[in-house]
RNA sequence: GGUGAUGUAGCUCAGCUGGUUAGAGCACAGGAUUCAUAAUCCUGGGGUCGAGGGUUCAAGUCCCUCUUUCACCA
């Protein structure tokens, strides 16, 4: 496979980046495993279009330009410029890139949509949903806040509390509103559009068997089938920035039904400008092949709407879904209070050089959807001692005798066992980058270098330097010429990740652009190369340390924005309508508790069974959310406050009669309380 | 709560369908070398492979239970 055979033709997509934030270093490991794939190909002599575009509809980018005070078509042209710009310095080299809101989107948006309402998958239903009576909208669930109903917390999302994780819909929260207009959301019945994705399911169940995802992908898929397939909401209301849907006015496609097309709309702007066919990439029975690299919290998108919106609207249906896990910076989630949440543009102020990441994310690669960790003090180790130390030594080490004993003249090298083994792993590496398992193909090329550094050492040319003599001079230029065809051989299998530097290699040895093919060549006698200069210096601890402080003092700064509205929180009292009397407060029958017993309860992930004595005639079974911070045996015979006139609850694992009193927030806990020496049990709190 | 992943030397990671004394790089220690922006070469210490059961002649690798971290769904 690895070799060229007959030209393969393939379309390649990464993801679309939204049109509403900057491109950040987790963005990065999407387009940068998929350019190394793109180059890697075309190194090969295969036709690659590799296409994207920015996902500029929706209800956010609206609300934002609004904010803003701007157009949303001028928002979304001031975000394409950013983001090009990025992805350019980053050295992802697309052949297009788009955007979402084009004409040859809308249009084809708007046709695959009449071929699935023609091909009877479209249906209408009256739903309800909430709506700001101000603003005259309808409301996704991200706009609508209020408090928990679970641990009333201030100001959350509609979907989730952030401050103790509980899930819940919008009707739960308390005294919602409208995160637009502050206005209390009512509730309001309209009619959607619906993809009748239920219908889907054998189309699906086999597309899936089709060796087009990974194991992984598929064990996901499964449990969407088994949970069964509900019809795809993909309308909206006006007002919305998006395409009108046809014959249904004030009707918008929701933005997660022009995206995916987008990837077709930018290749077929591509077509338009380069002169390719666009039918022959899409067209039912196309023999070319189709590759969307995504992340894994897509795959529902690319796994089920995508191919079935193919499917029954007439085209054909990618190749593979390759999708990738999550960075985490230093182990964790990217955090803008540590510093890690690091955008492209503050990676290029600081760091500079973008080969660096695309070294170290390849480094860390594999075709799994695990995800990666950016270690910082890693990353640091594994580029200076690799690129630096390994790598790029090999030139600088040995390109001084050439160009100052031999005018720069190569000698031709002949069976040079090191040189045999670079050719030779030619086959694993190329089937280590088609299988994008990045990691096991810079192991083996690290591996080569090493191998080319102890051939040096053995060789030692300094030695030979001093020697005087023909036969030693020949040597010397021998086991220098050797060393720097093993630096092009290692050049060539690095290239796709690093174009950049490689391209100063050529220029260095004064040779074409290398690709697979030329794995066969070697530098001839005589050759010229030119002088060396440092082709790459060593990545500095100190820019880092920079980098992470620098963003850290973002958030620091930007939140000034918020602070006329966030202070007074702080400093004032709870307004009086927040104050509860003493009475309420009597009501809660809070009492010192004995732990009689307390053990696992299987099958649960949280809770606790704890056997509670507060002096009644039978004591009280209580289940409690402090596994994860507390041994079982370790908590009986100590004493705790509970709620002991909570009304008892049914668990999945039987009565809850009470509950415990625990302290946490996102940096810890649960912490149990436990009362002063003096306190018996069944003593009230008060 | 359910599901899918994940846990291997100080750090970052390899270990395919179970098979000799568990590997690499970095870091560390000792030695060599000085061509190379302190890079390179050789040698070495260091792991109850998350925990506990089980299957097997044989398990990091298969099965079960528990546990860590992460994600998705409701």
């Amino acid at each position: 496979m690895a070799t060229v055979k007959s030209p393969r033709k393939i379309l390649v997509t990464s993801a679309l980046p939204y049109a509403n934030g900057s491109i950040h270093l987790g963005h990065l490991v999407e387009y940068i495993q998929t350019d190394i794939w793109v180059r890697f190909q075309k190194m090969q002599g295969h036709t690659v279009h590799y296409v994207c575009a920015d996902d500029t509809h929706g209800t956010p980018i609206m609300l934002r330009a609004e904010k803003e005070g701007v157009t949303p078509e001028a928002l979304i042209e001031g975000v394409h410029k950013e983001h090009s710009a990025d992805f350019k310095e980053f050295l992802v080299e697309f052949d297009h890139y788009y955007s979402t809101n084009a004409p040859e989107n809308k249009e084809l948006s708007q046709s695959i949509y009449k071929k699935l309402k023609a091909n009877g998958k479209i249906a209408t239903k009256t739903i309800e949903q909430f709506y700001d009576p101000v603003k005259n909208m309808f409301l996704p669930d991200r706009f609508i806040k209020g408090e928990c109903p679970k641990c009333h917390a201030k100001d959350q999302y509609g979907d989730s509390c952030e401050v103790c994780g509980a899930t819940y819909n919008p009707t739960e929260l308390i005294n919602a509103y409208s995160a637009v207009s502050g206005a209390a959301p009512i509730r309001k019945e309209t009619e959607h559009y619906f993809f009748k994705l239920s219908e889907c399911e054998d189309f699906l169940k086999d597309w899936t068997r089709s060796g087009t995802l990974q194991g992984e992908a598929a064990n996901k898929m499964s449990e969407w089938f088994e949970n069964g397939l509900n019809d795809w909401d993909i309308s909206r209301d006006a007002p919305y920035f998006g395409f009108e849907i046809p014959d249904a006015p004030g009707k918008y496609f929701y933005v997660w039904l022009d995206a995916p097309i987008g990837y077709m709309a930018s290749f077929k702007k591509l077509c338009r400008d380069a002169g390719l066919d666009f039918d022959e990439y899409w067209k039912k029975d196309s023999s070319t092949e189709l590759y969307h690299f995504i992340g894994k919290d897509i795959l529902y998108f690319h796994a089920l709407f995508w191919p079935a919106t193919l499917e029954f609207s007439g085209y054909r249906k990618p190749t593979q879904i390759f999708a990738h896990g999550f960075l985490t910076v230093n182990g964790e989630k990217m955090s803008k209070s540590r510093g890690t949440f690091i955008t492209a543009r503050s990676y290029l102020e600081h760091i500079k050089n973008p080969e660096y990441l695309r070294y170290y994310y390849a480094a860390k690669l594999n075709s799994s959807m695990e995800d990666i960790d950016l270690s910082l003090d890693d990353f640091v180790a594994r580029v200076n001692s690799d690129l630096v130390g390994k790598y790029i030594n090999i030139a600088s080490r040995t390109a001084g005798f050439i160009n100052k004993r031999f005018d720069g003249k190569l000698k031709a090298t002949t069976k040079h066992p090191v040189i045999e083994a670079l050719k030779g792993a030619q086959k694993l590496i190329a089937e280590a980058y088609e299988a994008r398992e990045y990691g096991k193909a810079l192991r083996e090329i690290m591996r080569l270098a090493d191998l080319a550094n102890a051939d040096v050492a053995e060789a030692a040319p300094w030695v030979k330097a001093k020697q005087a003599g023909d036969l030693a001079a020949q040597e010397l230029h021998l086991d220098c010429s050797a060393a720097l065809e093993m630096f092009r051989l290692l050049s060539l299998y690095l290239k796709p990740v690093l174009p950049k530097l490689v391209a100063e290699v050529e220029r260095f040895l004064n040779i074409a652009p290398l690709n697979w093919g030329a794995v066969a060549d070697s530098m001839t006698d005589g050759h010229q190369i030119n002088a060396y200069e440092h082709l790459i210096t060593r990545v500095d601890t100190k820019l880092i340390e920079a980098m992470t402080e620098a963003n850290k003092e973002n958030l620091t700064v930007s939140p000034q924005v918020a602070a006329p509205v966030a202070k007074p929180m702080a400093t004032t009292v709870l307004p009086e309508a927040e104050y509860i009397s003493i009475d309420d407060f009597t009501k809660v029958d809070l009492r010192i508790a004995k732990i009689v017993n307390a053990e696992h309860v299987e099958g649960a992930e949280k809770l606790l069974k704890l056997t509670l004595d507060i002096g009644e005639e039978k004591s009280r079974q209580v289940f409690a959310g402090i596994k994860s911070a507390y041994d079982p045996t370790t908590l009986v015979g100590r004493l705790t406050v509970m709620v002991a006139n909570l009304a008892p609850r049914k668990m999945k694992f039987g009565m809850s009669e009470g509950m415990v009193l625990a302290a946490s927030d996102e940096n810890g806990g649960p912490f149990i309380l436990s009362p002063d020496a003096g306190a018996s049990l069944g003593m009230r709190v008060k």
